[in-house]
Order: C-alpha cells, then sequence, then structure tokens
RNA sequence: GGCAUCGUGGCCGAGUGGCUAGGCAGAGCUCUGCAAAAGCUUGUACAGCGGUUCGAAUCCGCUCGAUGCCUCCA
C-alpha cells in the first residue's frame, strides 16, 4: 500500500475527510446505476465517468475495491403517486413488447455506450429483479420494527415515525418540519399516511406484468428499496463508499439510510460521494424536458447541438479537466479546447517515447512532478489538478523534441513510466481508436505516394502542383504537415 | 416560497487568507518556396457594495444573478 493522505469530500458531513476505509487495504463502494427504459444520455455518463476515476485511482493506490454498480429494472416510478407507472412497464407498453425486452436492451446499450468511455466495468452488477426476495426480507425486518405500514396490498415507509428515532435528512440537509410544510399536498388519493412517506412495495395493477408474489399483494418493490437490499447483500451492513449523481441525494439516497438504519441501527455508509451534473446550455440535462444529448449523436456528429463529432476520448478528456463535484457546462468551444489540448497531450507522449537521446543536464524534477500529480488526485480526486500537471511534463517534453532540451535518462525513464500511469491507468484517457488497420495501411501507402509526388514538385519549383495535392488532401481531410525530418500527415 | 450550491481573464475551468494552475482562443517569434501544421514566448481575472485583517478572489454580511433539489431524473 503506497502511503497517501487521500481526502474526499463527505456529502453526509460536508467537509473534506481523510479516506481511512473500514477494513485498511480494502473498499467497498457502491454506485447507483441507471434505469434502463432510455438510451443513457450524455449527463449520466458524467456520473459514471466520475466514480470510474475513483475506482482506478482507489485501485491504483493499491486498495482492493469491490465496487458494485446497480442495474435498475423494477420499480422505478413515472412519480411517486398511486398512479405512478413503472417506468419499464410503461415503456414496454409503448413499444408493444416485452419488459424485459425494453431491460435488455437498454442495458445492451448502456454497457456499449460506457465501454466506449472507457470505463471499467464494476465488479458485481447486480439486477433489481434478481433481488426481489431480499427485498421483501428486508420490508418484513422493517415493518417488525414498526417503521413501516401497509394499506391496501402495498407498504409504505413511516417517516415520521422513523424520525422519533433516527434523524430523517441528515445527508441532503433537511428538517422533517419543512418537508411536511413544502410537500405538495396530494389530492386525498393517497395511501400514505403523510406525503414524505415512501413506498416499499407496490400492489400492482391487474393487467401489470411486473409483479411478484409477496405477502402484501403481487406487485413489486419500491425504487429505494433495492439499492439498500443490494448494498448490504455485497458490501455488508456498513461500507466505505456510496455514490451517484447529485440529484439522488435526496430523497433517493436519504431513503437508503432511512431503510439501512431502520434495520441495522446504523449508518450503512462512511462517505457518501456526490457526482454534479452536466449541463448543456447553462440546463441541467435531463431526459424529461428534452435538454440532452446521447453520446451516440456526439460521437457520430449527427446532433442539432454541435457542428463537428467528438471522440468519446476526447469526451472524457473534457470531462475530466473539471471536478467532479462541480457544475459542468458543455458546449461546443468547450469541447474545441479539449480535443486540442487532447492531442497534444498525446501527441508528446508518443513523441516521449521514441526519443532516446539523454543528456545528464536536464532540468526537469521528475520527483516533485510525481508528488504533485499524485497531491492533485490525494485532493479528492482532483483530476483537473493532475491534467494540469500533465501538461506540465508536455511543455518539457515538446522542448526536449522541438528544441533540443536535455533530458537525463532518468527523467526520460520516470516520465515514460509515470505518464502512461496517470493517463491510462489514472484518468483512462487512452489514444483514439484507429480504424481497421489494412484499410490504414493502404492509405498510409497512398498518401506516402502523394508526399513523394509533391516532393518531387516542390524540388522542382514546381508550386502549382505541390500546393494542388496539399490543398487537396486537405479537403479530404488529410493534413500535410512539413517538418524538418521530412513530411507527415494527419487525419481531421 | 423553503433548502443548497455557485458567480474566476475572450471561452472552458483549478485554487480558496499573502508565493496568484492548466487547456483553448488572441498576439509575437521559430520553422517554411508560400502556407498549414507543429513548437516556443506572452495574460495579475476572480459579480457588486460594505466589514474583519498588516494583507482577501479566498473569511463575514448584504445586494444582484445563475443553477440544483423540494415531484421522476446520474
Amino acid at each position: 500500500m503506497i502511503n497517501h493522505s487521500l481526502v474526499v469530500l463527505n456529502s453526509l458531513s460536508g467537509k473534506k475527510e481523510p479516506f481511512e476505509p473500514l477494513t485498511p487495504g480494502y473498499v467497498g463502494m457502491y454506485v447507483c446505476g441507471p434505469t434502463v427504459y432510455s438510451n443513457v444520455h450524455l449527463g449520466n455518463c458524467r456520473t459514471f465517468i466520475s466514480f470510474d476515476l475513483i475506482y482506478r485511482y482507489l485501485k491504483h493506490l493499491g486498495y482492493k475495491v469491490r465496487y458494485v454498480r446497480n442495474i435498475t429494472d423494477a420499480g422505478h416510478l413515472e412519480n411517486d403517486e398511486d398512479s405512478g407507472e413503472d417506468r419499464i412497464a410503461k415503456k414496454a407498453r409503448i413499444e408493444k413488447i416485452e419488459p424485459m425486452e425494453v431491460v435488455q436492451f437498454y442495458t445492451v446499450d448502456f454497457h456499449q455506450i460506457l465501454e466506449k468511455f472507457n470505463t471499467l466495468p464494476p465488479g458485481i452488477e447486480p439486477t433489481a429483479t434478481g433481488h426481489i426476495i431480499e427485498q421483501i426480507e428486508l420490508i418484513k425486518n422493517i415493518l417488525d420494527q414498526g417503521l413501516a405500514y401497509e394499506v391496501n396490498g402495498s407498504v409504505y415507509f413511516d417517516v415520521l415515525k422513523y424520525n422519533e428515532t433516527y434523524h430523517y435528512g441528515k445527508l441532503s440537509g433537511r428538517k422533517i418540519e419543512e418537508l411536511i410544510h413544502n410537500t405538495r399536498t396530494l389530492d386525498g388519493q393517497s395511501d400514505k399516511k403523510n406525503p414524505q412517506d415512501f413506498a416499499l412495495w407496490k400492489k400492482a395493477e391487474t393487467q401489470h406484468i411486473m409483479r411478484w408474489p409477496s405477502p402484501w399483494s403481487d406487485g413489486f418493490p419500491g425504487w429505494h428499496l433495492e439499492c439498500t437490499a443490494m448494498s448490504t447483500k455485497y458490501l455488508g451492513e456498513s461500507f466505505d463508499i456510496h455514490g451517484g449523481g447529485m440529484d439522488l441525494k435526496f430523497p433517493h439516497h436519504e431513503c437508503e439510510i432511512a431503510q439501512a438504519e431502520a434495520v441495522n441501527k446504523k449508518p450503512p455508509v462512511k462517505y457518501w460521494l456526490h457526482a454534479n451534473m452536466l449541463t448543456l446550455n447553462g440546463k441541467k440535462m435531463a431526459k424529461s424536458t428534452g435538454n440532452n444529448i446521447l453520446p451516440m449523436d456526439i460521437f457520430t456528429g449527427n446532433n442539432d447541438k454541435f457542428s463537428k463529432p467528438y471522440s468519446p476520448q476526447v469526451v472524457r478528456f473534457f470531462m475530466l479537466q473539471a471536478h467532479y463535484t462541480s457544475i459542468l457546462d458543455i458546449s461546443q468551444d468547450a469541447l474545441d479546447a479539449s480535443e486540442k489540448g487532447y492531442h497534444r497531450m498525446i501527441e508528446a507522449v508518443n513523441n516521449l517515447s521514441k526519443h532516446k537521446v539523454f543528456d545528464s543536464s536536464g532540468d526537469f524534477d521528475t520527483d516533485q512532478w510525481i508528488k504533485k500529480c499524485y497531491a492533485a488526485m490525494d485532493d479528492d480526486f482532483n483530476s483537473p489538478l493532475l491534467i494540469a500537471q500533465l501538461f506540465e511534463a508536455v511543455k518539457f517534453i515538446n522542448l526536449v523534441i522541438h528544441k533540443a532540451h536535455p533530458i537525463s535518462e532518468h527523467q526520460w525513464e520516470m516520465l515514460n513510466k509515470m505518464l502512461p500511469i496517470f493517463i491510462h491507468d489514472v484518468l483512462g484517457i487512452e489514444p483514439e481508436k484507429k480504424s481497421n488497420t489494412a484499410t490504414e495501411d493502404k492509405l498510409n501507402q497512398t498518401v506516402a505516394l502523394l508526399i513523394e509526388l509533391r516532393n518531387k514538385a516542390r524540388e522542382n519549383k514546381d508550386f502549382q502542383t505541390s500546393d494542388q495535392i496539399r490543398d487537396q488532401l486537405k479537403k479530404y481531410g488529410v493534413q500535410l504537415k512539413d517538418g524538418k525530418e521530412g513530411t507527415s500527415f494527419t487525419l481531421d
């Protein structure tokens, strides 16, 4: 284990706290996954990329991390009123397919997109429908505690009763009195005793196919319950990190705390970490408002928000240039800036690995640089600060490559070793995937021939021909670069 | 209306009591037949008004503005 003083911003205290796992060397981490009723949008992806960064860094530090991220495939209602329909059941009804077809389709989509973003898969990815029995057991337990009640086949958590002994609202900073005053009054058709109570079990309408038997009715579990059931099952009654989007803080995570404390009589989570929102045009991305963009539409350029496509790596790099707890606004200018910076960084790392001329008078303090890189990540996973440090190295490398500045063998070795660790292992940034190599070889040979013809023309001062080749290739997206060691090219 | 977060140079974004990141754009230079590309150099900005302090963008108060949650949302 490397000696590090990692601090994390704990939403529960609102403060940065030293990270000390419950069991030294081991970390249990639970992150709320998606409800698979539609395509994962870019805002969703930011959360998963943020926790991928956290997962990667913890692993890099040598922790043995059990990373659990669920798939919500039942129980997530359109709204919390009794008329609320299960999101997946609704989608299935509209599309005239089985709910599990909806689940399967969007689960596959979710995995494909996250893979493009180069996120590591969690160690366990449980589904709500796979843990109905565990959820029923939890409900029984909460009923036994007298902290829930049954009405017409549905079971609700009694928030006011719970609050007599525990503290409902401690994560989100809400006071129960304020909740009572501010909760919109329902129009009398609810089974709930109080509006702030939430469903643990819902009786299914007769036509609903998503139903499971229980002591109370044929029905389905409430949304908040699945996370408690699965996190407890795989990580224990208390675990280290619980993550999710900022918008889940209330009520979802608050309810999780209530359920877990009701059953286990102790706080379930030591560190609550919340990733902040991605905004588009200054507004939160949300499926419900239409202010969103799908990752695929960014990769292909097929969207009305941006005039050109951006690769998954560029988008990931863009996101990591902001701290995960800050709101980040996405825009064309910001993506363009990130794209150029990304290429400059990757290019420098490539150039360094080929450089083999050493000079002991090199003046880059690699030890200090490495310390700064770790200090950045140790401060609540400050990836933008790490990236700033990486560009300090890029600047030095470019001086070495292009200005013949000296670099010692030790400096070269350290940079060549640590840059890939920080860029690939920790940040999860990879060089863009090349297209299929057979085609690529043909392209390389073709362009090489054109370069040769052009250079002959240049030698003969036939600049009309040479410029024609250059300008025409430019139109095809092939950019020629005349350097000291001949002409090379890049593709747009 | 309630709770919370935030307001940093042309843009994006770190920092959070004195040493004042980084990326992109702009400008200058190098290279070049000319370009482009690439590289180097270059920027004291922190919403406004008060207060605390030897010193504040950083702490406190107020004002204005933005966003999030309060109802499903990563």
